[in-house]
DNA sequence: CTGAAAGCGCTTACAG
DNA sequence: CTGAAAGCGCTTACAG
């Protein structure tokens, strides 16, 4: 079972009685080269005859393009086991690009990791044309100097290096929309458990939400009603713990996201409470089983195909050297109002 | 923001006053090639200095290989979706492959489409040296095609295709085990909901699995209890009207898959039903969420991340020349009793 | 209209 | 020990 050589343009040339010169020409369809109908018709044919395919390798180095864009995944393998939004991400950019005859190279770096080499490597290797990096650290310091060589990039779920293009969920606005709705439902006492570490930007822009909306309805900050998640479940079922053990527990809390919140709900239910009776909970994300939890779980819904085909287009427009019209790009975040959330008994 | 020109071997020799051959030899460390260490040292140092970095497309072509492997993944954008195992499959072979130097390319195509032109080309324009086909169709043609052509290649999720490696989860002895638990506890009456349409080798073994438990248990096969579900939360609920508006509808219901079961489960909560009270319910996939159900769902656990781990060495080791040790591998699989099942009343 | 030639950046026998 | 040269398979000015 060994590999059949495949078909080279010296072969073409060779049978067709002609040169390498036109048979790329014809193959390449080089509107100046007028080679005439019976030539040309003659090297499409041998080519289809030998079954030709034109050998990557060569041409992207000859035209010194890769036609490979890198995805990077700055997650954890457990976090990344539980990302119901990989999918879709890497879906949303995949169809972009390679309907722009580019190809995806998916690439993960544990987020503790400091990975200076392993994505570095694929840019300079020019193993990629560009990169798309999907929820760094609020300063991944290889971001900037990669931008500042001039390599197409653009960053996916963090937004705060200069100059950096990015495309983002608008996470203030989102918290916000989120803790209005239980302000709404006449909960004064609000608590938060973040999607993961304050080192995250999402995390702490939706802090930022949260405390806004506090702060438009004359509720002061209290920093003891706040914990950090980790991305997990179990991080989740921590910080409610500790929520539900207070003193005077909160009566809604605002959790950073649905898969947080799943562990948050466990300890909900284990210490016999019921949502949204005892508590209301909102989370974010919408993840896929979250409209199944007993009840159906109030959240914000973001648009994950949405922001890889963004993120795709993005790169793309950088790689074709046009600038992209907006450096900073936001989409919008939807409330999903479902039985979790009660007024204020 | 222009590229900077990168430093080439030609350039390392023109500095360092030695032949690019040196210069090759010393940055691959070739051991026959006896450089004096003055040399070695000099060159390695303008190497430095230059922040040398090989060009993977130059180097690539000159040695004939991609150092890149391909991970199809057959399925629509809904399904991708919905898929809480993809992220832990493709890491699993990520890992793997990168180890080697590899990387991976990842393309999905709609499980409808024909999709020759799409991953057959992959290997054809050598872009990747070998290929990780999930979850194809029974009998996908392009498979035995490219087999046969001597590219390398595993399946993932069907292996039904003759002298093709692939590794797969035991979905017979899987399902064997899910109804055996159902008739351990009285359960007679069983109705099954398959994962997916029957084209699929996942869907069929599951059913075999189902047929081949109520055999031993000498009970005869009802086809009116069986409906096809299709990857979907929606075609498991139209499965479980059907199933639950028939005259004597069954007592426990084996799903194929923990995502149609979710769909499954709300019409039974819907119609006011209750599980496992009114009626028991298995899985099969144990999703991240399915710990988490109102009750718990009992389900069979399945490895993804070592699925792919499994993938990727497989392929690695037929890229290497090195026949697979074995040509099927069957991952076991393992029930999570929790608290949807329970005896028969 | 078409070919010879140089180039993309690397590897690797083959000579000295 | 080290260099000149051919080769990987393509592209693309530059001549005729």
């Amino acid at each position: 079972v060994s590999r059949k050589r495949r078909a080279t343009m010296q072969d073409i040339a060779r049978v067709a009685g002609v040169s390498r010169t036109t048979v790329s020409f014809v193959l390449n369809d080089i509107p100046d080269a007028n080679i005439p109908d019976v030539t040309r018709q003659r090297v499409l044919q041998v080519a289809r005859e030998l079954d030709y395919t034109p050998n990557a390798m060569a041409l992207n180095l000859a035209r010194g393009k890769a036609m490979t864009v890198g995805l990077i995944v700055r997650q954890t393998a457990e976090q990344l086991s539980i990302d119901a939004f990989l999918g879709q991400v890497i879906l949303g950019v995949m169809r972009v690009i390679e309907a722009q005859g580019f190809h995806l190279i998916i690439h993960a770096v544990d987020a503790s990791a400091s990975g200076t080499e392993t994505y570095v490597e694929l840019v300079r290797t020019r193993k990629v044309d560009g990169l798309v990096i999907s929820s760094p650290l609020a300063n991944d310091p290889e971001i900037k100097l990669l931008h500042d060589e001039g390599t197409p990039i653009v960053v996916h779920g963090a937004a705060d290096i200069p100059d950096v293009p990015s495309v983002d969920v608008d996470n203030v606005q989102g918290a916000y929309i989120a803790v209005k709705h239980l302000l709404d439902l006449g909960h004064r006492r609000i608590g938060h458990i973040t999607n993961t570490s304050l080192r995250y930007t999402s995390s702490r822009d939706r802090l930022k939400g949260y405390r806004q909306a506090l702060d438009d309805a004359g509720i002061a900050y209290d920093n003891s009603l706040v914990f950090e998640g980790e991305f997990t479940d179990l991080s989740g079922a921590n910080a409610m713990h500790r929520l539900l053990d207070m003193p005077n527990p909160p009566t809604a809390v605002f959790i950073g996201s649905d898969l947080v919140a799943l562990g948050a709900i466990g300890v909900v239910h284990e210490r016999g409470l019921r949502i949204p009776d005892d508590i209301s909970v909102i989370g974010f994300d919408d993840l896929m089983f979250s409209q199944y939890l007993q009840p159906p779980l109030t959240t914000m819904h973001l648009p994950p195909y949405d922001l890889g085909r963004r993120c795709g287009e993005t790169v793309l427009s950088i790689i074709r050297g046009e600038l992209p019209t907006s450096q900073r790009l936001l989409l919008p975040t939807e409330i999903r109002v479902r039985g979790s959330t009660a007024p204020l008994r």
